[in-house]
DNA sequence: TTATATTATTGAACATTGTTCAATAATATG
DNA sequence: CATATTATTGAACAATGTTCAATAATATAA
């Protein structure tokens, strides 16, 4: 097999999507051209569709990255807690502060880039990735929580759209303006009223 | 003042956007091309820029436009009905609806479309239109519960932020697949938990 | 009416983008 | 050493946003 840099193809592709990431992740999506990320990789643009189909496609593995480190950063914050409400603010908490300190990343995975025509199946992996993240959240329900079962695969899915909104809302420049509080203060608030009905006894 | 066909220069701005708008809704924010457009109204690109300096304040100006479309048809929605909890229903539900019945013009509002160089500073009719949509919903949570001043404020903000939320969740394609329920139902759940506290006597 | 000034509109031009693909250079294999 | 294999290139194409001198249509004045 021949090879002008020392990396193995699936090295290489990996490296690209690297890159990909670092460059949405410092200047943003829209700087992510085929021709910069030749340039930070070291090789030239037609090298790129040698292992993504498309842009689509490597924004596509970017986005399943970015997910698979929200998910960790995630567990990680809160593996240490005792399994009370504070361990699901925790983790709310922890959803907010990803998408603040990687806006860019966060971003790209809801920004529909799509053109009208063409269809957008998701790879069966992915579908699984954002599975397993409701999945967890779903355990850390039941475990902080006195809640049914079938309540928290509902309200799993509830808290996450909700988290969403605050995020887009407290982060996003253009409507950070309509006054609304810090985001911390604002889960609180949330957490408090939506799932009051729900806490132990010991808090 | 010469021209070629028969708009007033207020007239050609509004249509311009008008067909921009009409673009986006039905074909997707990605095929508002200056030349699409331009063909659209029947003119050529270099008219465009007469009246709009670039792309990105062109779709702004759509946007703009959106959100007062939006606020219309809410109000339009609940203003025959009784100020009781069904009222925050119906606002919550036309708010979603809204969304999906005008997917692509929704999403636009919230896509970041600049590039990293470049400021994003909203004109103030535009912030003062968001800020309009939160008093609306602030005035209807005050007439329609037994809600503090205080109260009302902070959850005019989350209330939005959930339901859009919920909208992403619901409406993009790519995450329809977590299995939640239909947006009304989600709906609501959120509503019966989080203003359970202040519902009036009467309900 | 005719001539001049004004301005709306054009369309050609440029840089930048995604994408393709025959040509090429580097390695592996016999 | 010769040949096959394949990773990599870089030139090319179409489509995009954007600019701006040239132009055509109208208003204004003589």
């Amino acid at each position: 097999m021949a090879r002008r840099k020392d990396h193995s193809p699936a090295d290489l592709r990996e490296l690209i999507r690297e890159a990909a990431q670092k460059i949405i992740k410092t200047k943003g999506l829209k700087s992510l051209t085929a021709r910069a990320l030749a340039q930070e990789v070291g090789y030239t643009p037609g090298t790129i569709y040698n292992f993504y189909s498309d842009m689509d496609a490597l924004v596509a593995a970017v986005n399943f990255a970015t997910l698979g480190q929200l998910q960790q950063t995630c567990l990680q914050k809160i593996e240490s807690l005792p399994p009370d409400f504070s361990k699901v603010r925790a983790l709310a908490y922890a959803y907010v502060d990803f998408a603040h300190e990687n806006l860019a990343l966060w971003e790209a995975i809801f920004m529909r880039t799509r053109k009208a025509g063409k269809a957008a199946r998701l790879p069966t992996l992915y579908q699984e990735r954002i599975l397993s993240l409701f999945v967890m959240i779903e355990g850390i329900l039941k475990e902080c929580l006195n809640i049914p079962a079938p309540d928290a695969k509902q309200s799993a899915r509830l808290l996450w759209a909700c988290l969403h909104g605050i995020a887009v809302l407290t982060l996003d420049g253009r409507l950070q303006l309509v006054g609304i509080e810090k985001p911390h203060k604002i889960i609180d608030d949330l957490l408090m009223k939506y799932f009051g009905i729900y806490l132990k006894s010991s808090c």
